[in-house]
RNA sequence: GGCCUGGUGGCAGAGUGGUCAUGCAGCGGACUGCAAAUCCGCGUACGCCGGUUCGAUUCCGACCUAGGCCUCCA
């Protein structure tokens, strides 16, 4: 089944053919470590998960990037603040980053680049730049030299005329042109830096992805992904500098951006301060409830986040969980779930998550209908992958069940079960009305009564 | 101001030139001691106005409206 993806640089859907078939690479722009990261910043890791997952059944090799920034004048503002060397700030949020993704259920990516490893590749992209004309230093600092480059804006549907006009970049005295852009810069003292050709400093922002990409995956790449947010100015100044350097060389293949992710109508976003940070989310519900909701719309659409799309997931994974529950005597061995045509043909039609869900649900309704081995590893193989119906079902049902007395809710039942094989329902339902109280509810069937938590 | 996306039933959210999305919630019925679950059934959905067409939610144009980028941002 063929894949076709959308490419932000056509503006088309088009067949995905790798260059190279037995070397499929993918890179996407990873956090910069100097907070915890919200439900927004996790949108495109859990999207291209799923990509990534979808490429590695149609490509023996896929070699799937995703960086972390851990230079960056932010994080040299939180250390400041801290009284802390950067590292302190790096590594205690790229933890908390791999805590979340993991959280999540994101798998790691192949291969996970450090900005400040790559020092040496940004020094000498930053040279070679230099060297063939496309860069120029300038006050300690390094400067991508915008007009060397005519296809700048290609990506983004720009020109560098019309960047000039806008006149909202910023203006410094070294640059020839305002839309020209920092490659490196220089540090004071008291931040941290390396020795250059240009004086003690630091790298850019776009230059470390660059670096990184030619670095871990090679000069021209498959799939570069990212949030549309980036599309300008990062990916643009991405293209310039890459292309530049490898004398001309296609960086990157496709282009893929997803949507942002918003809050009461507004970008969810660390600048406007309207965020939900992941690991409180995952404190406070299922974290494949999170997984779905964030599957729920197409990826470069822009997706609302809400109490109520939680609980409707939450709502929605209650049904699929219950019928895995009833089939629960039936079981299928974890190699032997394979992935539903009408799934992969959703997913493959350009990641296509919410076709891939309805077609979720109707396999859910088979497997409730027919109760057939076949049809519970149908809904396990699609479940899994969107990295969903990962878990027991009675696990699914009982989270939080260390809140209770589980003891007690059993004994609780039995005694209710001889109410009303006395016949007397009053006290059966009085018992069941102090079950709910304790956010118990239950549920009688032909295999006795079960009991979950209502509101975990 | 420039560039770009959207506006689908109570909510979420795909998709298509001409019988179906799907999920959550709701309503009616069956079943159940009653619930729950399950099963059966139900709701004149496609921003507004024109145009193209035998036929448009789907194509084209205008308008209204929401959001994104143009500055750090996934």
């Amino acid at each position: 089944m063929p894949i076709s993806l959308y490419n932000s640089l056509t503006r088309r859907t088009e067949p995905f053919v790798p260059l190279d078939p037995e070397r499929v690479t993918m890179y996407l722009c990873g956090p910069t470590v100097y907070n915890f990261v919200h439900i927004g910043n996790a949108r495109g890791p859990v999207l291209f998960d799923v990509l990534a997952r979808l490429l590695r059944r149609h490509f023996p090799h896929v070699v799937y990037a995703r960086n972390i920034t851990d230079v960056e004048d932010k994080i040299n503002a939180a250390a400041l603040s801290e009284g802390v060397p950067i590292s302190t700030i790096t590594e205690r949020y790229a933890q908390a980053y791999h805590d979340d993704m993991a959280g999540l259920g994101i798998a790691p990516p192949d291969i996970e680049p450090y900005a400040t490893a790559h020092i040496g590749e940004i020094i000498a992209m930053s040279q070679a730049l230099i060297a063939d004309g496309h860069a120029y230093a300038a006050e300690g600092h390094v400067l991508f030299d915008v007009a060397s480059y005519p296809e700048y804006g290609a990506l983004s549907g720009r020109d560098t005329g019309e960047l000039i006009a806008g006149a909202r970049v910023e203006v410094a005295p070294y640059k020839r042109n305002p839309a020209d852009f920092v490659l490196w810069k220089p540090s004071p003292p008291e931040l941290v830096g390396w020795d250059s050709p240009w004086g003690r400093g630091r790298p850019g922002w776009h230059i470390e992805c660059s670096a990184m990409c030619a670095a871990q995956l090679g000069e021209t790449i498959d799939i570069h992904a990212g949030g549309v947010d980036l599309l300008f100015p990062h990916h643009e100044n991405e293209i310039a500098q890459s292309t530049c350097a490898h004398g001309g060389k296609v960086f990157a293949r496709w282009w893929m951006h997803n949507g942002m992710l918003t809050f009461n109508g507004r970008k969810m976003s660390k600048s406007l301060g309207n965020v939900l940070l992941v690991h409180e989310l995952l404190q406070a519900h299922p974290a494949e409830a999170l997984r779905l909701r964030l599957l729920s719309g197409h990826y470069r659409q822009p997706l609302d986040w809400s109490e109520s799309a939680i609980n409707q997931a939450i709502g929605t994974l209650d049904g699929w969980y219950r019928v895995l529950r009833d089939l629960a005597a039936v079981d299928i061995p974890a190699g032997d779930r394979p992935v539903p045509d009408r799934v992969e043909a959703a997913l493959c039609d350009d990641l296509n998550t919410p076709q891939a869900l309805a077609e979720l649900a109707l396999l859910a309704d088979a497997a409730r209908q027919s109760g057939t081995p076949e049809a519970k590893a149908a809904l396990l193989g699609g479940g899994a992958v969107l990295g969903l119906l990962q878990q027991d079902p009675e696990a699914w049902f009982k989270r939080g069940e260390s809140s209770v007395d589980a003891a007690h809710v059993e004994d609780l039942l039995q005694q209710r079960q001889a109410a009303r094989a006395a016949r007397d329902f009053k006290r059966a339902d009085a018992i069941r009305d102090e079950l709910a109280a304790m956010n118990i509810a239950i549920e009688d069937g032909a295999q006795g009564t079960r009991w979950s938590i209502a509101k975990p």
